[in-house]
DNA sequence: CGTAGACCCTGCGCGC
DNA sequence: TGCGCGCAGGGTCTAC
């Protein structure tokens, strides 16, 4: 479900919702996800907390709760939403929590009564804490290249990443040693915007190309963004992805309609066990 | 070293 | 109608 413009709406829509509150206790329906879900441990390190806000990184969100007493020191509830995870403010129902959903794996009890409730039925997402101040370096983000929507991210920075590498660049957009967030989807949108075919060689793309790939890259997930956040806007509120295929995508799901562009049919290929749409008229 | 492929898991839509 | 197959927006690990 989510790429790096959805995991960015989610952010926006909890961060008020969260902002302020407590956790009263954190409860686990279902451990067993891509790294299993500990119980203990996510009450050990934010029970009691107050939830200063909600960052991300990457397609990862960050709870940022601060420390109950001055001996102690802020930590953060990571969450990753993987392939089909869903995250929802969901508000108590007669003083009862609210009834429990579908995958719904993790609940994190507010003060208020109201839960944030953590649903994934491919359980491919994860949620863990770490102190806050070991983020960068914990394996899961010390590998992470820059940010798409920052300025550390241009042609340059894409050329000299590819420098002594090879392979096609899809795979190579989407490598998150490289640039984060850009996802299967976006990753076939951006070479279109850019007009570069998606099994050209890494090797083989000029300066002038890396700087069309790189503004490609920022356009099409700022578009998603804009959109995403307009029709995304209940999101917190229990409506998961309506609104998702409202983003207009020009070739991504597209394989056999016309081109936007040209009116050639839209291509499919397999790279890298994914599945990349170009159109082999604009793109080379 | 870097890249390609398998794999984690569940649900859905399509063709037969 | 029922069933099997392929496919799905992420990330990590292993084998070459």
């Amino acid at each position: 479900m989510p790429e790096l413009p959805e995991v960015e709406v989610v952010r926006r829509t909890l961060a008020p919702h969260l902002s302020g509150e407590t956790v009263r206790r954190v409860e686990v329906r279902a451990e067993r996800l891509r790294e299993p879900l500990n119980e203990a441990v996510l009450n050990r390190d934010a029970a009691g907390r107050r939830i200063a806000g909600v960052r991300r990184r990457a397609k990862y969100l960050l709870v940022d709760l601060e420390p109950p007493t001055a001996a102690e020191a802020p930590t953060t509830l990571v969450l990753h939403l993987g392939m089909s995870g869903r995250l929802t403010v969901r508000e108590a129902a007669g003083g009862q929590p609210p009834a429990p959903l579908p995958h719904e794996h993790l609940v994190v009890h507010l003060a208020s009564g109201r839960v944030l409730s953590f649903c994934d039925p491919r359980r491919f997402g994860q949620a863990f804490t770490l102190p806050a101040a070991d983020l960068d370096a914990d394996p899961h983000f010390s590998h992470l290249g820059v940010e798409p929507l920052s300025d550390d991210f241009d042609g340059a920075h894409l050329r000299r990443a590819a420098a002594g590498r090879r392979g096609p660049v899809k795979p190579f957009l989407m490598d998150a040693t490289v640039v984060v967030g850009v996802g299967n989807i976006y990753a076939s949108e951006a070479l279109f915007v850019a007009g570069i075919h998606p099994k050209r060689s890494v090797k083989r793309i000029s300066a002038a190309r890396w700087d069309r790939l790189a503004r490609a890259v920022r356009q099409v997930l700022e578009d998603a963004l804009a959109q995403g956040g307009t029709t995304l806007n209940d999101f917190a509120d229990g409506d998961g992805n309506a609104g998702y295929f409202q983003v207009s995508l020009s070739v991504y799901g597209r394989e056999g309609e016309p081109c936007p562009r040209c009116g050639q049919p839209v291509r499919r290929v397999v790279q890298a066990g994914r599945s990349t749409f170009y159109c082999a008229g604009c793109q080379t």
